[in-house]
DNA sequence: GAGTATAAACACG
DNA sequence: TCGTGTTTATACT
């Protein structure tokens, strides 16, 4: 802080802002002194319900220069885990400048769906918001000519038309912004695992307070093959990840699909994906059970053991191997008073579909059929915007 | 996986 | 250490 006058201190330090829609210098492609990040295009194609942003080049240089921030590290030290903390992965100022991006520039939805329990219908309201990106590897989107917004979806083998009745909902192609990142993490995955992950999907959730979570479930669904990988990386407010292995019924085995957990989640968003530590910290409680390792515990209930982990902003958690198969994870809601645990928070996992069931479970459960939001940031909340879908 | 009810754990004086 | 108000965890629908 620059020293100033006993005189300056009782005067106003700054003279009024200008208000910001108002630019200091009128800045034209004829005077060439446009900043570079203004000169990118966004991300356009017929699937968007509106042009999204790529990335202002502050944010690409310090994602481009300064990730891994961290060498992950493995955590593998119970039954069936198997995950890898970069602790943060992107630069926490990054990481920050990053989530207000992807909270101003993409389309948001609050999912509502309905789900019968036995014979009784209930109608679902999601409590966080969600977008996606991506469709499952027997199609792709490719390029037509020069222009990265000619994106046309081909089946992947004969490179023929995807037929209109192959989906029922519009596949989106993962834009600019987020494919640098898609392309990192898998880069980021590689030096660390020998076995390279490829990501077709990218979901994001954005949770706007401590009312906002994801209940306990697992990304075990069929259509992402056995064994997923997962990464999920966390930015903007602290929350905790909850992780505790699945109960299962007696009898012992490993069994990849664990457990007498009830279909959980239809794929729904990723957990938070998030992911785990500042520190993690083993609590034992929740619900008992026996566990699928026998040699490692009675043969009566035992408690089971949970894992908490405070994940900050721009912490990335990837889960492998038997994991999902084996582990339950959520974000639990958090109360308090605008503290670090309730301030908006975003998670964007990536991951890897295989059947096209994959891509339409989840934009049923990531887009739905209700309208879009965004981000205002005059009122800083997500707003309905009228008949965009 | 959501909402609600209730029990358990925690914070504070 | 107890009492009380809050927050968190679990059971059930």
């Amino acid at each position: 802080m620059a020293k100033r006058t006993l005189d300056a201190f009782f005067k106003p330090s700054t003279p009024p802002k200008r208000p910001k829609t108002e630019p200091t210098t009128i800045s034209t492609p004829e005077t060439n002194n446009t900043p570079i990040e203004d000169t990118k295009p966004p991300s356009q194609h017929q699937s968007y319900p509106i042009p999204i942003a790529q990335l202002p080049s502050h944010i690409e240089v310090g994602l481009e220069h300064a990730t891994p921030a961290t060498a992950p590290r493995e955590i593998n030290n119970q039954p069936h885990l198997d995950l890898l903390h970069f602790q943060p992965y992107i630069p926490r100022p990054t990481a920050n400048e990053l989530f207000k991006f992807l909270r101003r520039e993409l389309p948001f939805y609050r999912v509502q769906y309905t789900a019968r329990r036995g014979d009784i219908e209930t109608q679902i309201n999601t409590p966080r918001w969600t977008t996606v990106f991506g469709v499952d590897e027997t199609s792709t989107f490719i390029q037509q000519d020069n222009n990265p917004n000619s994106l046309v979806l081909l089946e992947s083998k004969t490179k023929a038309p995807t037929p209109k009745t192959k989906y029922q909902c519009t596949p989106r192609p993962i834009p600019a912004c987020l494919d640098l990142l898609r392309r990192q993490v898998e880069a980021a995955n590689a030096t660390a695992d020998t076995k390279n992950p490829s990501y077709n999907f990218c979901l994001v959730n954005y949770y706007a307070n401590g009312d906002d979570s994801i209940a306990f479930h697992s990304d075990d669904e069929r259509f992402l093959g056995p064994e997923p990988n997962i990464a999920s990386l966390s930015l903007g407010g602290e929350r905790d990840f909850l992780m505790k292995h699945k109960p299962f019924v007696s009898g012992g085995n490993t069994n990849r699909t664990g457990g007498c957990v009830p279909d959980a989640a239809h794929a729904m968003s990723g957990p938070g994906g998030t992911g785990v530590t500042r520190a993690s910290s083993i609590v034992s409680g929740g619900t008992s059970g026996t566990m699928s390792n026998p040699e490692s515990r009675p043969a009566a209930t035992v408690p089971l053991q949970q894992i908490k982990m405070s994940l900050g902003s721009g912490d990335m958690v990837v889960m492998r191997g038997a994991t999902q198969s084996n582990w339950l994870h959520s974000i639990p809601k958090r109360k308090g008073k605008a503290g670090e645990m309730t301030r908006g928070r975003i998670n964007i996992t990536f991951r890897r579909a295989v059947i096209p069931g994959g891509t339409n479970n989840y934009y049923h459960y990531n887009v739905g059929s209700g309208g879009m939001y965004r981000w205002d940031e005059v009122s800083r909340e997500m707003v309905l915007q009228d008949g965009k879908v």
